[in-house]
RNA sequence: GGACCCAUAGCUUAACUGGAUAGAGCAUCUGACUACGGAUCAGAAGGUUGGGGGUUCGACUCCCUCUGGGUCCA
């Protein structure tokens, strides 16, 4: 297909540098960045790097390298040089020619392998995120974390590789114990049911409670003269807890019960939240099922002497000379610790998906040395994916008064912090008067759309690797660089495309309209979506795709402000204008979607 | 004690992986067509990229150091 000129570029500048100075460069390792506004031109090519080679001053290279390409090339309009940079101005029926060809064929518009000659090999891979424990309902946190894996899945899927979206549900320990035990010495047989709670938080009351009383039994001791070490440990409450952890590791059917009925009022909870967020899974893990195989591969690598175990009896790994410490992988008790579960699981799923050639972890950056530690193991065992495992390391989210803890309380529950972004996004539309024919039900929807947009997009438009305050006090902006400003672009623009599509007398566009410097704008925007797409797989960020969104809206709204879309005395123009509209909003759409944000018709 | 991460305008943040005059949004000030949707658009003001040194034709980006914040490992 003739119309990516870039390839054309590319093959020109090698034979320009190849003819003029005996260079042989790499088609693929020439760099062609867009030029910037305050330049004419389209792309622009940095000579610094061949001058040395040349023998001649940066402008002379750059004006050899010019007329080269202008005498040998057809897609080259004109070429001007500024110090070391050449900048190209690609013909106009570069253009033209990628929008007929989009016209034509609107998959075009999104075919990852679109500008280059080496499509990206698909692979198998697997996100694993959200990764929630069964004692508390998520928070803040977790939001960031399921947008972003959920995001990125999507991400990854568009760039053709084939992507399991899994989870690891956290269902056992100590700290899941301390709910049960508080629900069964004061719960009163209370159900979700019964009180009219979501069952996570019904859960996550008797975890802060179980705290709250063990704190009361600690400080009691202390005042006793007992010292606060020796105050924790025999604090009635940590020997009933030990206990109970003891009962569900032998099996005893009594406490078992118990933690299936908790753990399913969690899980019926965790499903709201879920979908509320408009997160799925393929497959969920958990760890109640995985701890045992970890067990039994620590046991094994002692055998084979990549662990060994010291004289009381715990299981370490001697990683001192990747770098890294000690680590314990069996307690001296036999029980098992963090990375114990995440070795049997990782195990796990390369067993069960042969070929599988990734493994992502979406998982805060508090746990780098965790995966680091992980990743050395498994290469110790020598497995041959252990290069595979990558952990996709994110910031935390701040709170203006600092960490959260869930044990004191300060936190940021997900369900109300979506319930307040979904009132607000009411509100503000109410106060626009803009509802015009909308039932309650179309209504309530379009809130959440509006609300989940704000804060998914609030949340996916940071560098995920950066830590990111959130004021929740201060409700999420609408205007401005936010989800809202992209779904309200969108939904003009299928305002537009409706009114255009009453006019009975419309032609088909057959060509010939001049584009304007908007219009050329927006399609250089356009053009470079499969693009943004590869640089969003390869980075893991779903803020490229959000920033991408927010510049083809900005750059419509420009185009919209200066030109008549719909005009009955020019019909082709209007065509024109019309498919590009279609355009704009099938690339808004679908790089919303790629962070999982829905894009409203109406608002 | 050891290791890792972060710092950009009052606030929230970009910068194509070393390129041109560091871009946006919010907040502030000024302006816009009797409208194809004003949740819009145009403009003003706001920066020694935490401080100091180095490498380079060129540094927010790489190296060293200091300061401040955060995290992890016994």
């Amino acid at each position: 297909m003739s119309v990516w000129f870039e390839k054309e570029l590319k093959r020109g500048i090698v034979s320009a540098l190849q003819e003029l100075y005996g260079i042989s460069e790499q088609e693929d390792k020439i760099i062609l960045q867009e030029t910037k506004k305050e330049f004419e031109g389209d792309r622009t090519l940095v000579v610094f790097p061949y001058s040395k080679q040349s023998g001649k001053s940066p402008e002379e290279t750059a004006n050899q390298i010019g007329s080269h390409l202008k005498a040998n090339s057809s897609v080259l309009a004109s070429f001007n040089v500024v110090k070391g940079f050449l900048n190209l101005l690609v013909a106009d029926s570069c253009w033209s020619d990628f929008f007929n060809a989009v016209n034509a064929e609107h998959a075009l518009l999104f075919d990852p392998n679109r500008n280059s000659d080496s499509p990206v090999k698909p692979r198998f891979l697997m996100v694993e995120y959200s990764s929630p424990n069964t004692n508390k309902p998520l928070h803040l946190g977790h939001i960031r974390n399921n947008l972003l894996g959920y995001s990125v899945a999507e991400i990854l899927k568009a760039n053709g590789h084939q992507v399991l979206k899994v989870n690891l549900v956290n269902d056992r320990g100590i700290h899941i114990c301390k709910s049960m035990l508080a629900w069964q010495k004061w719960g009163n047989g209370e159900t979700p049911s019964s009180s009219g709670m979501k069952g996570d938080h019904l859960v996550g009351k008797y975890y802060v409670l179980y705290d709250k009383k063990y704190k009361e039994q600690v400080e009691h001791l202390v005042t006793k003269g007992m010292s606060k070490e020796d105050a924790e440990k025999s604090a009635p409450l940590n020997q009933e807890i030990q206990e109970m952890l003891r009962k569900w590791e032998s099996g005893d059917s009594e406490t078992r019960s118990l933690w299936e009925k908790m753990n399913g009022w969690v899980y019926d909870g965790f499903a709201i939240t879920y979908k509320n967020l408009g997160v799925d899974f393929d497959k969920i893990y958990y760890e109640s099922q995985t701890y045992l195989l970890g067990k039994k591969m620590v046991e094994d690598g002692v055998k084979s002497n990549s662990f060994f175990r010291k004289e009381d009896q715990s299981v370490w790994v001697d990683l001192t000379a990747e770098g890294l410490d000690q680590k314990v992988l069996l307690r001296a008790d036999g029980t098992s610790v963090y990375i114990t579960q995440d070795i049997g699981t990782a195990q796990l799923r390369f067993d069960e998906h042969k070929g599988l050639d990734q493994l992502i972890y979406v998982v805060g950056n508090e746990q780098d040395y965790h995966f680091k530690v992980l990743r050395a193991i498994f290469q110790k065992l020598q497995r041959p994916w252990a290069d595979g495992l990558y952990h996709l390391s994110y910031g935390m989210v701040d709170l203006p008064s600092g960490k959260m803890k869930s044990r004191e309380g300060t936190v940021v529950d997900a369900d109300d912090l979506m319930k307040d972004v979904v009132e607000e996004a009411e509100m503000a539309t109410k106060a626009m008067g803009k509802l015009d024919d909308f039932d309650s039900a179309e209504a309530r929807e379009l809130y959440h759309t509006l609300g989940m947009g704000a804060i998914k997009y609030f949340i996916l438009k940071v560098d995920p690797k950066k830590r990111m305050l959130f004021n929740p006090a201060e409700s999420i902006d609408l205007n401005g660089n936010t989800g809202p400003f992209i779904q309200y672009t969108y939904a003009r623009i299928r305002s537009v495309l409706k009114k255009g599509n009453k006019l009975t007398n419309l032609p088909h566009y057959t060509g010939g309209h001049s584009l304007s410097k908007e219009e050329k704008q927006l399609l250089k925007i356009i053009y470079s979506y499969p693009q943004m797409v590869l640089e969003a797989g390869q980075n893991f960020s779903p803020a490229v795709v959000a920033n991408f969104a927010y510049d083809v809206a900005k750059s419509y709204n420009h185009f919209y402000h200066d030109h008549v879309i719909v005009d009955d005395a020019e019909p082709q123009t209007t065509a024109f204008r019309l498919a590009l509209s279609g355009m704009t909003a099938a690339v808004i759409s679908q790089s919303m979607k790629l962070l999982g944000i829905q894009v409203p018709e109406r608002m």
